[in-house]
DNA sequence: GGAAATTAGTTAACATGGTTAACTGAATTC
DNA sequence: GAATTCAGTTAACCATGTTAACTAATTTCC
């Protein structure tokens, strides 16, 4: 009831409710967990880099740029500020010497895990009121979700960051 | 087994896995949805900023500033390009003249439907090869959130703007 | 009743992140 | 080895965010 209706054009199922108030649930559920983001210091674009770097390991510059769906310039501004703040180190691939390889430092890491952590946190904090029986019913369908990520849309394996 | 370990510090308990798996599905979830907006042609913070109009109804500058976590001159810039693309008009009050009461014109919502129609359409076209059981599993698991969302924290209530 | 304070919104000046186009240097093609 | 392709950067520009200073309307309060 608290979600809005299926919208015009598409049909009552189960199938289209579900994705409904899914859809609806993460828009509320981040942009309430956002709000601890401030406290990392950073701003979404290069949290999201960073998120990008730690989960998916060692990424180039047009990689990343697949990746966060912007233009390589983007990518060149915001690792530069990411390496000034000492977060995110290049190396020069050896072989093809046009190709930079990007890394999370352990200081990236840990900041950006930190952020992830006071995210959950707070998430786990607003969900603190379920009886144990909701709870359980919310753990096989997370269970359901991250699974089906991981089989889903295999053409979108190669170029999904991971979460980020 | 596809979402990140759960974060340093918190405990291992359900409901922090609960936390965790919402936390890191809503972010992969809506990175992809993002994608069909383009077609709005409308960029993602005056498509929020509609859609709070839609939700939550009309609102004064400072209202939407509030909800959507931004300055009033932010308001005031990102309102003006909605007005001149005829998608929200304004009214003054009546009463107190330094009131401003904003609203989504009928294209407005029009506009808005449209793109989460698309959103909810490409989101549960990713969902299509659940079968009906699993299905149900998340029926119930979004029936619990969304019945949540609608109780939960009461001091939030009167500035969460819906979804947006 | 009117001066002072508060409130709503706008304007201005600036920072940051996005874009495309043009460039540099390295690798590949032929 | 000249021409092409590819990775990344630089430059010029646009959109959106900020804070500070302003205008105008309302409220406070003597």
């Amino acid at each position: 009831m608290s979600s809005p209706p299926i919208p015009a054009g598409l049909p009552d199922t189960d199938l289209v409710r579900v994705a409904n108030r899914l859809h609806s649930i993460s828009i509320r559920l981040l942009r309430r967990a956002r709000t601890v983001d401030r406290e990392t210091g950073l701003g979404p674009e290069r949290l999201s880099l960073l998120s990008v770097l730690v989960f998916a390991g060692p990424q180039t510059m047009s990689d990343l740029a697949r990746m966060e769906m912007v233009s390589r310039p983007a990518i060149t501004r915001i690792v530069k500020s990411l390496e000034a703040s000492r977060l995110v180190d290049r190396e020069t691939d050896s072989v093809d010497r046009r190709r930079v390889r990007l890394r999370a430092t352990a200081e990236g890491r840990r900041v950006m895990e930190r952020g992830r952590a006071r995210r959950v946190a707070y998430i786990a904090a607003d969900l603190g009121d379920l009886s144990k029986q909701e709870l359980a019913t919310l753990l096989g369908a997370t269970e359901i979700l991250a699974e089906h990520e991981g089989r889903a849309a295999p053409s979108r394996r190669d170029r999904d960051p991971g979460e980020a």
